[in-house]
DNA sequence: GTAATATGTAATCAATGCTTACATCGATGG
DNA sequence: CCATCGATGTAAGCATTGATTACATATTAC
């Protein structure tokens, strides 16, 4: 892994201290990964990182961007892929999407929700993305209500329970709540009823 | 705090350890948890702790059995004190127990669910409490839709739901996603709407 | 081409989980 | 009553790791 490099300076050391750390964090757990390591695998000495990052927290606050940036790709193509369909079908693809991403990259999800690693706040872009992505669920939930597609209720109270809901069951996952259900099949399995149960006392 | 001691041997220092180490969870926050501090605040060296407690994470799960017990006491006065009330106003205010204790007591849920810093696994009194708790919830759901409270669904997936909306609200405060909204009042507020939603959508 | 800036190395510090060798206490058996 | 032994505490130290500092080297600007 640790890339041979010739030069005396790395060229791109930023993007690679950020990969290895993602790469760690997959392999090993988010609580291993160390500056020094992603500092090795990158092929550096172990002060070098902190050229680029002042903290292990700001390293980790870059990589929850890339994680997020790509959380948000794969939520995007999804609600591409469904463009066509009705908004209540729509979210609750956008809400299976959600929760295959975190099953697929838990630890990619771990790092974002896990505030007491990174530093949200100061990141803009995780400010910005985290607005966006929920900026796209409360839209699609607008239109399903527009659509006529609800039950009459408070469209106050709606999105949070929703965003809840998901988040809930995806931190279940996280910390390990779903172990006595058996493996990740059966955990996507459940959160999709519960998911679905949701929309069955939500929809009209 | 430091309790001052005469005798060479301190005769309750596993408690004084537990207790240390919440409040140092409480003023300080979880992560500045040490070993080290726990003794001190105790009175002993920096290696006596590991008299009792094999590695930090024995601490810890013993910290978050305490923390749950305390969470057990609070659940059970509150369906006590409810007993005479039908089925689904005591499931809301069971989750609305749940959810001021959670607010109340931050880092003690913190220390309950981060299920990296404890072994939850290997903690009988942790499994039997959590299962405890889940028990009691589920029972109560089960006398609601017995009373004819509920629209009639698949009853496998609500307790999940209802288990996920809670421990979304309440991970969503602790990762700090309700900064946004103001402090711990506006918080209990939106969280108690969210529950009463979700109560309206369920019932008949 | 030279000076200034950016980026890397090596050495080191402080904090912390954990271990080891030794000290002291308290309970138990003779 | 007291000698012994297991339990519990101390002191010192190790390994890891985040962070800093002094110095070296490359890159960029003028």
């Amino acid at each position: 892994m640790a890339t041979q490099r010739k030069t005396y300076h790395h060229g791109s050391l930023r993007q690679a201290l950020i990969d290895a750390a993602l790469a760690i964090a997959k392999e090993d757990g988010v609580d291993q990964v160390t500056v020094r390591e992603a500092g090795k695998r990158a092929g550096v000495s172990s002060g070098a990182p902190f050229r680029h990052f002042p903290t292990k927290t700001a390293l980790m606050t870059a990589v929850a961007e890339e994680a997020m940036r790509r959380f948000r790709a794969e939520i995007t193509v999804e609600l591409d892929r469904t463009g066509k369909l009705d908004p209540l079908a729509r979210f609750r693809a956008l809400g299976i999407a959600y929760l295959r991403w975190v099953i697929d990259n838990p630890t990619h999800f771990e790092i974002i929700s896990m505030r007491r690693t990174i530093d949200f706040d100061a990141s803009e872009t995780l400010v910005q993305l985290n607005e966006e992505i929920r900026g796209l669920m409360v839209r699609i939930l607008e239109d399903a209500r527009a659509a006529g597609q609800l039950r009459t209720m408070d469209m106050e109270g709606v999105p949070l329970q929703a965003r809840a809901l998901v988040y809930g069951l995806a931190r279940m996952w996280i910390d390990g709540q779903f172990a006595q259900w058996g493996g990740a099949e059966k955990a996507e399995l459940l959160m999709r009823q519960s998911l679905d149960n949701f929309l069955a006392l939500l929809a009209k």
